[in-house]
RNA sequence: GCGGGCGUGGCGAAAUGGCAUACGCGGCAGGUUUAGGUCCUGUUGGUGGCGACACCGUGGGGGUUCAAAUCCCCCCGCCCGCACCA
């Protein structure tokens, strides 16, 4: 093969010139694995809730500040990762470990959304059921990021396709039926129980719409008008309808002709009766509450723009909120077969509405004038319809006919956040004092996903956000306080004379070009991935380095919100400094613990000691991991070129490093001395008198360009500084015009301009 | 078209008004090694010069400033979003 052709044992063990315990993959693999499986035994990333069925461990916790950290959840694919996909998740555990080792009390949890179309398609490409296939996928995922050292609370993790979990889903759809929007509540209005809207029309407090007393109303007529008001509603909306398919299209999945992307079938534009949720009636809020976010600017702007102008013509329009497919969640709606067009609530304590089990769920292909019908429209229970039902919704038992649409995919990630909370609760969604203590004051402290979802995604959950608000259920306005995304991982892809791909880890670099088996390729950027063959699997680059050195890798690639390119090549820097940091502390050719020197530091160690703390400090509060690694790279380097090194450098610089490459920070803080975990150790503070230079070196500018440089005690001022500059030799007193002075950074001497002729 | 963003060594990048290119890759030289690889040390923007140095240099042009990659204007190039769609 190729570079990417890994070492075996046996040529290990041929090569005698290698020290036999220097940090490699080998040895990075028995350090890694050992240290999950521990974290995992002692449940070191568990956040104990302030009260109930997690509550164990509280005390130790109680005082500090909490911080709730998420992650955008994946729907699990079943390819598998490449190095792309964990890049934000990387980045959220990195600050997680350091904001648990500065006191926080950090939730960070995670879960796959698992219902929705890329399962189902996934489903039916294998042939398999996607209750099956989403659970073997959500497995493969999770060792591949457990391998990654990852620090979850696995005991929290949610699959929105479980019925423990979309119940909820179908219980806040019954919150959205029962509600109606008054604009006359608060300034910009706000949701209010469907049974307050029924009480004003029959009190007379509120005139009907044509002004009739509401008892001289038919029932139908007074059905009518409620369901008008209702938050959740059906009407007729024009749909792209494929019968070839037997379901409805997204727009860009029909052609300019007309016809389906996928397998070129006529697409018919037609009305169809369809659930509509009425976001349009918290557009002003929508709008208004983004002022009080910590997002980036473009994606509230991508907000605004997708809402609509401001005072009046919102062009956004309600949400369709029902699909033909199977694989997502029942709508908790019954009609009664005398009357089957008017919706039926079932109350709360008839949830879940359970997704049958179906072997055949595909869409089925209809005629051309048909309407669609909804794959559930097949499901059979014990020889019988599903859809058939009899209930006793309070007026003794009946038959209804259930709702046969289920919900998009979007509905379980509107809410999901909110049961990491409180993932066992069978009374409640959450239980309220869980919902404050981690929800409050701004919401979610930090979420962090790609900005692909800029609009819909957290669009949705805002608008579902504020119905739970306005319904007492969430005691903040917004679900997300701080908002980040992270970039993307882009690859070189090649491309051959005859303008095919040809493998990407096969092209090695040639001065002045790239080839592949011999011959000149061309290099195209392109995401990674399958077609343009440069995907690179994370699997690969454990074996080849270990987990730290992809995750240091994957950080110090540049700034975390910034597209970057893959250079497998590249992460052989970082692979060198972490050797660097393990020969520090362990003797590679015996695997012994080299005792560190017990001496104090020496000022000048001590100096770049205390400014390295300062700044990667920063670097990590503020996300800047790239810049963080190069300044610990450099104090490495600097411990390197000592005889021994002092346990008061060697341990802080475990302790920096551990929220980047937290296996082999384990590892050396054990070896010295230290039993316990680092994860809740103390960061490193930074002594400001220690960091302090005695002196500083000063630029000297004539007109603009350095000339020289004068050093001068660190706290000189002008005065101090004019009189150093005074007595070189290079200062040319004569022809000042000007001398502009900036303590600490640079002078410049402005020259008198000669008399113009 | 409209809106937004970006442009710095061979490459990923750093510097947000104050010594441009920190840190890493790659390259070059040396050490270790039977050799290659690994690992270690040094060096590495361009041009000129033996050299101390000098000049040029952050897509191009102009401006503001003692000082501009950074702020302003014009141009060029590239990328993203543009409405119910996962």
């Amino acid at each position: 093969m190729s570079r990417l052709r890994f070492e075996t044992m046996q040529e290990r063990q041929m090569d005698e010139s290698r020290p036999p315990f220097r940090y490699d993959a080998r040895l990075a693999d028995e350090i890694e694995l050992r240290w999950q499986d521990r974290w995992e035994r002692e449940g070191t990333f568990h956040s104990p809730d302030p009260v109930g069925a997690l509550s164990d461990g509280f005390a130790r916790v109680a005082g500090r500040p909490k911080f709730y950290l998420l992650d955008f959840f994946p729907y699990p694919s079943g390819i598998g990762l490449h190095v792309g996909h964990p890049l934000g998740y990387i980045g959220t555990d990195v600050f997680g470990r350091y904001l648990r080792m500065t006191g926080h009390h950090v939730l960070h949890p995670f879960g796959f959304d698992t219902f929705g179309l890329p399962a189902e398609q996934y489903a039916i490409d294998t042939g398999q059921h996607p209750a099956v296939t989403v659970q073997h996928n959500a497995a493969v995922m999770r060792r591949q990021l457990r391998r990654l050292g990852l620090g979850h609370d696995g005991r929290r993790e949610i699959l929105t396709s479980d019925p423990s979990f979309y119940r909820w889903t179908q219980w806040i759809f019954l919150r959205i039926f029962n509600s109606w929007y008054d604009p006359a509540a608060g300034p910009l209005g706000r949701a209010r129980p469907i049974a307050e809207l029924v009480a004003e029309f029959e009190s007379g407090q509120r005139p009907t719409p044509d002004g009739r007393p509401w008892a001289d109303l038919a029932a139908g007529e007074q059905r009518d008008t409620i369901d008008g008001h209702r938050l959740a509603y059906l009407a007729e909306e024009i749909v792209n309808w494929c019968p070839g398919l037997g379901t409805v299209l997204a727009d860009e999945e029909v052609t300019d002709e007309g016809r389906s992307a996928v397998g070129n079938y006529p697409v018919y534009r037609r009305p169809l009766r369809q659930w509509m949720l009425r976001i349009t009636s918290y557009a002003e809020r929508l709008v208004a509450d983004l002022d009080s976010l910590d997002w980036p600017d473009n994606v509230k702007r991508l907000q605004r723009n997708w809402i609509g102008p401001p005072g009046g013509p919102y062009h956004l329009r309600d949400w369709l909120f029902s699909r033909q497919r199977y694989w997502g969640e029942p709508f908790p709606i019954v009609y009664d077969e005398a009357d089957p067009t008017r919706p039926i609530a079932l109350p709360d304590e008839m949830l879940p509405v359970t997704l049958p089990d179906m072997t055949d769920f595909r869409p089925v292909p209809q005629d051309d004038d048909s309407d669609p019908v909804p794959a559930l429209a097949r499901a059979r229970v014990g020889g019988t319809p599903w859809a058939d039902v009899t209930l006793d919704l309070g007026d003794g038992p009946r038959r209804y006919r259930r709702e046969l649409n289920v919900m998009p995919q979007w509905a379980g990630s509107c809410w999901y956040y909110l049961r990491y909370l409180d993932p066992f609760n069978d009374k409640a969604l959450v239980d309220p004092p869980l919902q404050r203590y981690w929800m409050e004051p701004i919401g979610v402290d930090l979420y962090v996903g790609g900005v692909e979802h800029a609009v819909l995604h957290l669009l949705y959950a805002r608008f579902f956000h504020k119905v739970l608000y306005d319904a007492g259920v969430a005691s903040t306005p917004e679900p997300f306080g701080r908002l980040f995304n992270q970039g993307y991982i882009l690859a070189d892809a090649f491309t051959d004379a005859r303008g095919m791909y040809v493998p990407a880890a096969a092209v090695t670099r040639r001065a002045g070009g790239w080839e592949y088996d011999g011959q000149p390729v061309t290099r195209r950027a392109g995401k990674m991935g399958k077609s343009l063959k440069n995907g690179v699997s994370p699997d690969d680059m454990y074996d080849a380095y270990g987990a730290d050195t992809l995750r240091l890798y994957e950080m110090a690639m540049g700034p975390l919100d910034g597209d970057r390119a893959w250079h497998t090549d590249d992460i052989a820097g970082v692979h060198r400094f972490l050797q660097r940091l393990w020969r520090l502390i362990v003797d590679e050719n015996t695997g012994e613990t080299r005792p560190p020197a017990a001496e104090p530091l020496d000022p000048a160690t001590a100096r770049l000691l205390h400014q390295t703390i300062t700044t990667v400090r920063e670097d990590f509060a503020a996300l800047r991991f790239n810049t963080a690694i190069a300044r610990l790279i450099e104090l490495t380097a600097h411990a390197s070129r000592m005889d021994a090194v002092p346990r008061a450098l060697a341990e802080p610089l475990v302790l920096m490093v551990a929220p980047l490459a937290p296996h082999i920070a384990e590892e050396l803080w054990q070896r010295l001395g230290h039993p316990a975990s680092l994860t809740y150790e103390p960061f490193p503070q930074a002594d400001p008198a220690l960091a302090a230079q005695a002196s500083v070196i000063l630029p000297v500018q004539v007109d603009g360009k350095v000339r020289f440089t004068i050093e001068v005690p660190a706290s000189a001022g002008q005065q101090a500084i004019a009189e150093a500059l005074a007595g070189h030799p290079g200062y040319p007193r004569d022809d000042v015009a000007r001398l502009v002075i900036v303590p600490g950074k640079i002078v410049n001497v402005v020259l008198r301009r000669p008399d113009p002729v």
